[in-house]
DNA sequence: ATAATTGCAAAGCGTTTGCACCCTG
DNA sequence: CAGGGTGCAAACGCTTTGCAATTAT
């Protein structure tokens, strides 16, 4: 089954066997405008003709969140956010009205980060920030 | 049921009646070294003498958190974790080895994130961040 | 052929809710 | 006395898991 080479090596790269169902969440995935839950593409896959199991969803988005090919974002309490981003270290975007996502890329508080937290005695690794606010469209 | 003003009052202010099982939520949650959910305040509190429901406990974190008496974190999915926070906007140094969360002051992050944000057109109102790392004990 | 993957349905968990009783104001 | 607060247990919604059938390499 080629038809859709791209993702599928990426996949394979990844050490993840390219099987149909998860290339449909893949792609679901990334027509997302924004982050989207497992029950979200679940939905999604259902309204087409893809015949996939919900708990082949749940266990495809934890796989690939694993290996780093889609992100795990937690902003809803209650429930898994996910959303396929691109490379590298970035921060999201999310607009409070229409709930789009953009990336937030050239992040360099680090530096403020370690400085700012020397006075607690703290060794800072890694950081996660998101921000909330209105997107272009909606801010019009 | 007097013995525990300051507390009881705080509550009062915010429009909180401070029954006799909200204080020993509040209690509960200001002796906790790090963020707690409602199952282990729960479970503090019956380690005691304490009669308190778990609904109550789930229905008192809710709405101390929506007073901002307390606040809500989201590390972790699956369950909400609650903290006794100071007043004012701060940021948590969570660490990765004992859990221990302290607070972040002095957050001049905003010039920076409203000046990041501009080339996408987005109008930043408001921000979460949470930093990983070791804390003076663990570092040693 | 062999081992991983999938689907279904049942089980698990954290959380919420209905309702009668209790307590506070 | 009136109205919010509480406790219990049942109901919920999201997620995980057991197991037999299916599919990929």
């Amino acid at each position: 089954m080629p038809a859709d080479e791209p993702t599928a090596s990426r996949l394979a790269k990844a050490g993840v066997r390219p099987t149909q169902q998860r290339l449909l969440v893949l792609h679901a995935l990334a027509e997302e405008p924004h982050d989207a839950t497992a029950q979200d593409i679940y939905a999604r896959l259902r309204e087409g003709e893809a015949r996939v199991g919900l708990a082949t969803v749940y266990r495809t988005l934890a796989l690939l969140s694993e290996r780093g090919i889609v992100h795990e974002l937690a902003h809803r309490a209650g429930e898994t956010c996910y959303r396929l981003c691109g490379p590298g270290h970035h921060h999201h975007l999310v607009c409070s009205s229409c709930h789009g996502v953009e990336e937030l890329r050239g992040c360099d508080i680090d530096p403020w980060l370690a400085r700012a937290s020397r006075p607690h005695g703290f060794l800072a690794r890694s950081h996660t920030l998101e921000v909330y606010g209105l997107c272009a469209k909606c801010a019009a």
